[in-house]
DNA sequence: GGCCAGGACACCA
DNA sequence: TGGTGTCATGGC
């Protein structure tokens, strides 16, 4: 079932709005991380925070030496509510990085590879079940750390795509997703590249309604 | 000074 | 299931 109204004919093929995209925008080389922890990390900071906040609080993650799977295990919840303190909901995030830690510890014996090594849908359904992961997190974790193919589903997504009345930015996480990976190959690369791009559009051409104009998908008959 | 940002969860009806 | 309050800093 599509997540859109009556106007299905209307609404542009996934794929060739992600090659538009692509052409306008190049390669996005993501995600802005030095290593599969360090994406984990982001993934949690990011939640409804603007990423210049994030980039903040993972510089003091850095600086103090934190940004290890078994430094952060280690470090008590306080201390890294402070390091992080910049990213906002602290306290939250911090109980929530302590979570994902102890849960690679408890499960995967401390090891990304040994996580990763697991079957993408089994591990997803037990990413889930640690408090403070959602689907969007998780999945950014599975795409961008993991290099397994699912496709990401965030704010931007919903704005973009909902503005050029393509979906029903109400539905949920879970049937958009369901929308988007029925509608193109389940390829790693280009789910990787999709929300990247998504996102870049949003910074670049939804800000400011001037902006809109530029925006490469206005070319799309649906756009308001 | 108000609004918003790459969510998730508890609680409620 | 679906709506609402909460968590909080920093940039514009």
């Amino acid at each position: 079932m599509s997540p859109n109204d009556p106007t299905d004919q209307d609404v542009p093929d996934l794929l060739e709005v992600y090659r538009h995209l692509f052409d306008h925008f190049g390669p996005q080389h993501w995600w802005p991380a030095e290593s599969p922890f360090e994406v984990i990390v982001g993934a949690v900071l990011t939640q409804n925070t603007a990423w210049v906040n994030v980039e903040k609080a993972i510089a003091q993650l850095r600086a103090a030496d934190l940004l290890r799977l078994d430094a952060l295990n280690a470090v008590s919840e306080s201390k890294l509510a402070q390091c992080i303190r910049a990213s906002g909901f602290f306290n939250l995030k911090a109980r929530r990085l302590k979570a994902v830690t102890a849960f690679i510890f408890s499960e995967y014996e401390g090891s990304l590879e040994r996580m990763f090594a697991a079957p993408g849908p089994k591990l997803r359904e037990k990413l889930l079940t640690v408090k403070g992961l959602g689907p969007e997190t998780v999945d950014s974790i599975l795409l961008y750390a993991g290099q397994k193919p699912f496709f990401v589903i965030d704010a931007y997504t919903r704005r973009i795509f909902s503005r050029h009345q393509w979906l029903d930015a109400r539905k949920s996480y879970e049937s958009l997703q369901a929308y988007f990976m029925s509608q193109q190959p389940r390829h790693t690369q280009t789910f990787n590249e999709y929300h990247a791009l998504i996102v870049k559009t949003a910074k670049v051409y939804c800000k400011k309604r001037a902006d809109c104009d530029k925006c490469p998908l206005r070319i799309y008959p649906a756009f308001p």
